[in-house]
DNA sequence: ACTAAATGTCAAGTACTTATTACATTTATT
DNA sequence: AATAAATGTAATAAGTACTTGACATTTAGT
């Protein structure tokens, strides 16, 4: 498959939820705390299901949390 | 990770685009025919960016092709 | 009935996602 | 400065997404 150009705003989005620890969003989110790192530095792209999973921890739609960049 | 809950409208929205073939699809969205037929018959689940461009392939959300079943 | 287009099946192989475990570093707090 | 909490790193391993290629079946048009 392409070259993933798909990038995320989870890093925000913890900082606007008060400062969620990672911990606490991989908690809520189902995964791992190291997950969560590697999504916040881009190292790759989640599967649908943990973005679908990331966005329900933080009350939003998938797409405001994940977009496909041109 | 989980058992994928994600289901997809990719039979019924080539329906309502005139019947677009998988083929055609496929083109669009820059996959296989085989990866699109896997998806139809629900065999698995797709890459967040195959997803997001097999939605712009039908001109309409992420959300509106994949949802998240409960 | 023929033919072509569309759909489906199968198998092998590559690349990526994610968990696990374990340890290191940074950032508060007191 | 000491401790605890938060963040980061690394390696192994398992499972999944997707391609490629080749062949089979179904559907539609003439």
């Amino acid at each position: 498959m392409p070259r993933a150009r798909i990038n995320n705003r989870i890093r925000r989005l913890r900082f606007d939820h008060d400062e969620m620890t990672q911990e606490e969003l991989a908690g809520r989110a189902g995964c791992t705390r190291q997950t969560i790192i590697a999504l916040e530095q881009g190292k790759y792209v989640p599967s649908i299901e943990l973005a679908f999973k990331i966005a329900r921890a933080f009350g939003v739609t998938l797409e405001e949390v994940f977009q496909y960049e041109e």
